[in-house]
RNA sequence: GGGCGCUUAACUCAGCGGUAGAGUGCCACCUUCACACGGUGGAAGUCACAGGUUCAAAUCCUGUAGCGCCCA
């Protein structure tokens, strides 16, 4: 025994330390598609260049790895791709922030310069994550990493935006989008988070411009009102018949504008009126279309007021506000004030209040993507798990909307796309063009957006793979077979990975998406930075270890369940692990070189019942897996491998492996031990990869990675219910012993006699294997009584066919003893006049399917029998209490 | 406003038509030669509420209440 083996508990820092290296020394994660295998193939969720690990990465990343080396054991072709997303707004923020701390504001660097510090502080930086995702023990194939900027996918990039393009998915155009006035740029409808927030709602009077009559608009938003250029009411409002097509003045900017009917006016909304702001909200732009109103721009880019809005030029919007409200209420134009609670857009990178804003932007065209990206999942084609999130992907599909991808910030692909000066044609090219190709010009300017991130994350299960080029790795593991991810970003990446992916391959790009829960603190609460909850998974790995950390995620991710992640459950479960190397340590103490490695022909009993134990729980293991019902692999795992396999097996085989134990029994016993325990471990290396390789390794024999070993299959020829049934008799009959013994206060150093009466064939099993009762059950000797025994000075229990006695003479606390009858027999009693009830139903014994039945007539009769023998037994105890 | 989910032992959660389960915690006993990050035994639940379907409901249906999430 080497000096590690004197450590009284298992310490996964130095495991750790050292396995991840001998797995990429011996390249065990590398595929190669020019290998036999029917191909498993997982891209991973790239994670931001500036992200580091965060439980949602370590959620995700667990799952997939328990996949990638499941499937790996079991001889698939494996391929796991990794990865790390440019994440365009956010990086840009991070370096723009380093810079500002330096005192360099971007925009004086300029674009080239601030591209260039954000790939140094990519290469210096950037990597970081990986190796968080090494020490969680991601068996990734990192010789294929990619990077959503990188050459490649760059290429992909312009290739797909030219094809959506030239077929019309892609166009141009003025329309109103989200902006965002910090990040300065066009944001997706689906990076604005609607917030509830407190506002008011302000009744404004707008008098008409001959007349003294006047219309009443309830506004949020009272400084837009600058740039109204209309009012509009629903044509059916009976409340403005008449009066459609009158000219009112524009408060404060005595601006004369049109009151017109439009049905998207609700009438029960504050007066009925609306303003009409084209250029700063999406409803009036499409009035406004309508109508040929113009638009007027009162906010700019950064927020401020434009010299659109008069006397409020140059203010914050937010101030304006005020401001407005200040010159209309001296004007005595405002009617009402209400406190008001509405949903307010925010940037989901930067929190700001987006203002929606006019402007020329590039935009996908959805519905004929989504189509067939609908159908893949309707038709199966592409499953997703678990089916409840499939009504969530089909509403959001079925009521898409064009999403606007062009970006005006400096970091990620610029749109392929370069404008002519000279006569305004607008080129789209893979590659820049010279010249113009209508009027010759040659000073071509190319477009200065780029694109959205997830553009380009839209096409990362084939980019990644070589395409547009026909490589192998493409025909080989393209389609992918299951995507891991969690719910967040199911729109914003799955929902566009599927339309991508069928567009320009024809194919769904997954098999299975598998949708994760979110991981919250103790509490329930979601982890985030502002509530100061976070907890790092790095620090929880340090103090539970790797293999604990990732066994407790996995434990708790029930489908469809966010995970709370505690110290509780982190300290059980590396108590678990704890549990593992100590009985690692018992089989090395017995098992060695010599030591076979497979089964003998003779097996005991108690061996027959371990491995028929085993195949089950190998079952329940794989299935668990198959489903993607990771707490069920695990605790199937947990459950065997603690109590059974330890508690039991490992009690029960002690005396065979003992020096006084036969040579033969000896040796076979050590195989079965070993043969048990090594399928455990390959049995949980998809869950526990250090520790299970640590001890593969501390076993006898010649070993290579257990990874690369096959894994367990389970063999119905050892399934037998027998040996179970006669088993779990015994451990009945052991478990009434050590009861009696406890609740009687029987001290554990007595070695108590034990009588069994029943029928000779009934007691014939525990006789044959007397030397576990009398081990478990710390006894000095069993006897044998038959039926017409009477346990006079006994403490009894009931063990189906079968009385267990303990001849407690003098020992015995005859009020303690008729204390635990009663509430034995209470306890059956309850039970049978459940069970004779429902067979005292016609109905019941009718209707109900026949095995059911017998089940319950079984039942009935044990219970009988048990009730009578437990009555009689306290009869003769209450004697001595009188 | 629309949709989804949750409510089961003190706590955290499985189970989702056929006798209520786990982990942790709690109580008692035990330093037995793998393990005190342990062993053995035990206590603990009208499965949110109200109806309905069924021979049978924690499990299916309808409604109510509370909590949470997503979309508009």
């Amino acid at each position: 025994m080497g000096a590690r083996d004197q450590e009284k508990s298992y310490d996964p820092s130095v495991t750790e330390a050292k396995w991840y290296a001998y797995w990429e020394r011996l390249a065990l994660f590398h595929a190669d598609p020019a290998l036999p295998g029917d191909p498993y193939c997982i891209v991973i969720p790239p994670p931001n260049v500036t992200g580091s690990l965060h439980m949602g990465h370590a959620l995700n990343v667990t799952l997939q790895d328990v996949l990638i080396r499941y499937h790996r054991m079991l001889g698939r072709n494996v391929l796991w791709l990794p990865g790390t997303d440019h994440a365009g707004i956010a990086t840009q923020n991070v370096v723009e922030r380093l810079l500002l701390s330096e005192g360099i504001d971007r925009r004086t660097l300029g674009r080239e310069k601030f591209e260039e510090r954000v790939w140094k502080w990519k290469e210096e930086s950037g990597g970081f994550i990986l190796n968080q995702l090494k020490r969680l023990g991601a068996a990734c194939d990192w010789e294929r990493e990619r990077f959503t900027m990188d050459e490649g996918l760059t290429r992909a990039v312009r290739e797909a935006f030219v094809r959506l393009y030239r077929k019309d998915l892609v166009y141009r155009g003025r329309y109103i989008i989200n902006w965002c006035p910090r990040c300065h740029t066009a944001l997706s409808d689906l990076e604005v988070a609607h917030e509830e927030t407190k506002g008011g709602l302000y009744y404004i009077r707008y008098p008409e411009l001959s007349g003294r009559r006047s219309v009443v608009v309830a506004t949020t938003r009272p400084e837009t009102m600058l740039g109204d250029t209309a009012v509009a009411v629903n044509p059916n409002d009976e409340r403005y018949a008449g009066r459609i097509g009158a000219t009112l003045r524009l408060p404060l900017m005595n601006r004369p504008i049109p009151l017109l009917s439009d049905e998207m006016v609700d009438p029960a909304f504050g007066t009925g009126a609306v303003k009409i702001t084209p250029a700063h909200d999406p409803n009036d732009f499409e009035v406004a279309r309508r109508h040929s109103l113009p638009a007027v721009r009162v906010i700019d880019d950064s927020g401020k007021m434009t010299a659109e809005a008069g006397a409020f030029a140059g203010m914050d919007r937010f101030a304006c506000r005020e401001a407005v409200l200040e010159s209309l209420r001296k004007e005595g134009l405002v009617e009402k004030e209400e406190k008001y609670l509405h949903n307010v857009g925010h940037c989901y990178r930067c929190r700001t209040v987006v203002e929606p804003t006019e402007s020329i932007q590039w935009f996908v065209k959805t519905k004929p993507l989504a189509e067939p990206a609908i159908r893949a999942v309707r038709t199966g084609e592409t499953r997703i798990v678990p089916p409840s999130w499939e009504r969530t992907y089909f509403d959001w599909m079925e009521n898409i909307r064009d999403w606007c991808i062009s970006r005006q910030i400096w970091w990620g692909h610029r749109i392929p796309a370069w404008h002519c000066d000279g006569c305004g044609l607008t080129m789209v090219e893979v590659d820049a063009p010279d010249r113009c190709s209508s009027c010759g010009a040659g000073n071509l300017r190319q477009e200065e957006d780029v694109l959205d991130t997830w553009f380009s994350s839209a096409l990362w299960p084939f980019s990644t793979l070589g395409w547009p080029d026909r490589t192998e790795d493409f025909s080989r593991y393209y389609p992918t077979s299951a995507l891991v991810t969690g719910f967040d970003i199911l729109f914003f990446w799955v929902a566009r990975m599927m339309m991508m992916g069928i567009a320009f391959t024809g194919k769904a790009p997954f098999r299975d998406v598998v949708i994760h829960a979110l991981v919250r603190d103790a509490k329930g609460e979601k982890m985030s930075k502002t509530r100061g909850n976070v907890i790092d998974p790095l620090d929880l790995m340090e103090r539970y270890g790797t293999d604990a950390f990732r066994f407790t995620l996995l434990a708790l991710a029930a489908q469809g369940r966010d995970i709370r992640m505690s110290d509780e459950r982190l300290e059980g479960y590396r108590n678990f692990m704890n549990k593992l190397f100590q009985a690692g340590r018992f089989v090395r103490m017995h098992a060695d070189g010599t030591t076979a490695r497979t089964l003998p022909p003779d097996l005991s009993v108690v061996d027959r019942w371990i491995l028929s134990r085993l195949q089950r729980a190998i079952d329940e293991v794989r299935k668990g897996i198959e489903e993607y019902r990771f707490n069920e692999a695990s605790s199937a795992f947990y459950q065997f491998t603690w109590h059974e396999f330890c508690d039991w097996y490992l009690e029960m085989i002690k005396p065979s492996l003992l020096p006084e134990a036969s040579a033969e029994t000896r040796e076979n016993q050590r195989a079965v031990l070993l043969h048990v325990f090594e399928t455990i471990l390959r049995l949980s290396h998809p869950f526990l990869p250090f520790l299970t390789e640590e001890i593969w390794h501390l076993l006898p024999g010649e070993r290579g990675s257990i990874l690369a070993e096959a894994y367990p299959a389970a063999n119905p020829e050892w399934a037998d219910v027998d040996v179970e049934e006669d088993m779990g008799h015994l451990m009945e009959v052991i478990r009434a012993v050590r009861n009696i013994r406890s609740e009687l206060n029987v001290p554990p150093a007595k070695r108590v006699t034990i009588r069994l009466k029943g029928q000779p064939e009934d007691l014939a099993f525990l006789r044959d294997h007397e030397e576990i009762i009398l081990r478990l059950a710390r006894a000095a000797k069993v006897e044998h009584r038959g039926p017409e025994y009477i346990p006079v000075e006994d403490a009894t229990a009931v063990v189906n066919d079968i009385e267990v006695c303990l001849p407690l003479a003098g020992l015995i606390d005859f009020r303690k003893e008729a204390l635990r009858l009663r509430k034995e027999i209470e306890r059956a009693n309850a039970e049978f006049s459940v069970v004779s009830a429902k067979l005292g139903n016609e109905k019941f014994v009718e209707n109900a399917p026949g095995d059911i039945v017998e089940a319950h007539r079984i039942r009935q009769g044990d219970l009988e029998q048990k009730l009578d023998s437990l009555s009689r037994n306290l009869e003769l105890v209450t004697r001595y209490l009188s």
